[in-house]
DNA sequence: TGAGCATATGCCAGTCAAGGCATATGCGCG
DNA sequence: CGCGCATATGCCTTGACTGGCATATGCTCA
């Protein structure tokens, strides 16, 4: 089902993107340079992830913007779920107090 | 870095064992059966979600008992936990008052 | 409308993962 | 100690993905 979309995290490159995509919208150009990846190259991977419905095109001017699609990283969470019980399970075991580790629904400042 | 990891995930029929190996450790056998795959395919997955330290073998006598890993699903979901976030708002947006989804730290009680 | 920028696509060669088959290894039992 | 079961590994072929390059497309502006 969301077949595409592991596929699509499963390379670093794109990885990058979306970590960038996830602090603000950009537009390719703006990709290219700061990934250090040649410009179709670039638009292959968006093509990618785009198809993976990770990311959205806003703009259809000359500008491309590319922005995060949430609803399928929710998809992907989703399928993550059930396993996130095993190793709390585990780290409470291990004594691990860590107030929700990093793991929060709605901070994310790490960084 | 969990470069291994996410390819791992990319495969369906790897996501599928994973998912058998949550409810409960199994035997290659049990796997294959289950899966209807080969055996030396089976192998081979597992194989590499051991290499990508999802699961653990277990019992080193003939039968060999594969168990989720769950450290490595840390790290993954560490990855997307920033993510979390984006949807998160886009639901709240929509109205969504659900308490924390299905996304909390220690529930996961969603079907 | 013609030039130029931003982005996408096509084509090609190299690489890598996957499945099928045969076979090797590890282990326990008679 | 030799046999047989459970699992792992090797080899091979095929298909998919990647990056580089050249080039096509879409849009804006003079």
């Amino acid at each position: 089902m969301a077949e595409v979309a592991w596929a699509a995290l499963s390379d670093p490159a794109r990885r990058a993107v979306l970590d960038l995509l996830r602090q603000r919208p950009h537009a390719v150009g703006e990709l290219v340079q700061a990934l250090q990846l040649t410009q179709p190259t670039t638009s292959k991977h968006l093509r990618v992830l785009r198809e993976a419905g990770l990311v959205r095109v806003h703009g259809d001017a000359q500008r491309r913007i590319y922005t995060i699609d949430p609803t399928s990283f929710a998809a992907l969470d989703a399928w993550l779920a059930p396993y996130r019980v095993l190793w709390n399970d585990s780290l409470d075991a291990l004594g691990h107090h860590l107030d929700r580790t990093g793991t929060r629904t709605r901070t994310t400042r790490r960084t």
